[in-house]
DNA sequence: TAGATTGTTAATCGATTAACAATC
DNA sequence: TAGATTGTTAATCGATTAACAATC
């Protein structure tokens, strides 16, 4: 087995899309995968699947391909997803809840530990198996639970305070869904998800046809 | 003002967030806007936000900036977001409903015309303000409202049958929120959406620390 | 052996960064 | 004029593509 090689980003995002595939192929009881078949079922060039695979490290049979556990695993521990990364989600809104109930947040190691909402009404209540705390003594809870991730569903209008409060309790990452930019100190991780992204490049592609940028 | 030059993924992935900020800033008054302020708002480098807004094609004015609306429009234009874009949604569950309920997709340009779900226990509700229609008669009523955009927020494990069906209906474009590849028509364009993209960079930050890839 | 695939090295392409002139 | 910013051209860097050897 190779050396890890460190990122690039294009192919980060594109690493972590080949874990469903993957996981679906193990479960039909495949033992190998090639970067061929794999290239196939996400309609990307083999080549640039190859590379991927080969940054991390993973080593793999010629003429057959890879162990596919080996190769799940290989990927995990390149995105840091072997390790369970306890976090904390604020915000219980529809996008909240859809996170809350998306079955991958596990399989990305994510373990919330507590989820949190200003809206009085939800207090005490439950979203998707998880109990809902007021934001109150928010600062104290995260200050004792030591989340190491904060996932932030709130209106990008409160963004930026609840960011301040946990960042006081000590947060030094954020997964942030406002359409916000958080200002925040130096050691402190912060990645936006603009899901318009998304649509702006689809829209690129209906609206001025001809070419074809790539999802990633 | 010159002319606009085409794609580019990450220029587009970052050009769709400079719009909110922007926004901001005509709403407080600002009549224009420089990139460097742009780039401050943005925590972008002051050159990435030049080179993208170069793009659109729009001119500003030494020393000053871009008259704020001209460029808001300049970016919309380059994105295709000027003219309202009909659309159909399938999959009124959380995810559903947290994109229903995300007024920027107005200003994006999306007009949601329809929506879908397979619950006959939905059918007849509304979900944030939009009536629910079973998936019976889907492709009849897609037909008749030829939307040029269909956004998937069902079940990985039904995607691909939905996405069938609206295919044989006429639609041509799809914003995949579900976690697989669809297999679609050379001439039917998909653009997935994968949120494990953005925390698989936040992890790889976190694990891997020193190094650190940029968010787009 | 033939076919398929990995593994490695080089070539190309495109995006970012840098430098500087122009002008409000 | 001085400061700020746009606009343009060149240099660098990194990602993708191509070519080919190695081997199961």
């Amino acid at each position: 087995m190779g050396r890890i090689k460190l990122p690039n980003t294009p192919s980060i995002r594109r690493m972590s899309t080949y874990l469903p595939p993957l996981i679906r192929m193990r479960e039909s009881g495949a033992e190998f995968a090639s970067t061929t078949t794999l290239a196939d079922c996400m309609k990307f060039d083999p080549l640039i699947v190859r590379k991927d695979v080969a940054l991390t490290g993973v080593s793999g049979q010629r003429g057959v391909g890879y162990r596919t556990s080996e190769l799940i695993d290989a990927i995990r521990r390149y995105l840091g997803w072997q390790a369970p990364c306890p976090a904390c989600l604020v915000g219980a809104g529809s996008l909240g809840s859809a996170l809350l109930g998306y079955e991958a947040l596990a399989e990305y190691g994510i373990r919330i530990r507590a989820v949190f909402d200003a809206d009085p009404a939800k207090t005490g209540t439950t979203v998707r198996g998880f109990r809902v705390s007021g934001t109150a003594n928010m600062a104290d809870e995260v200050r004792k639970l030591r989340p190491e991730l904060a996932i932030l569903c709130v209106p990008s209008g409160s963004a930026q305070a609840v960011a301040d409060v946990l960042i006081g309790a000590g947060v030094r990452a954020f997964w942030n869904f406002a359409n916000v930019t958080l200002k925040t100190p130096d050691d402190v991780l912060v990645q936006p998800e603009a899901i318009a992204g998304g649509f702006a490049l689809l829209s690129v592609k209906l609206h001025h046809g001809g070419c074809t940028p790539k999802p990633w």
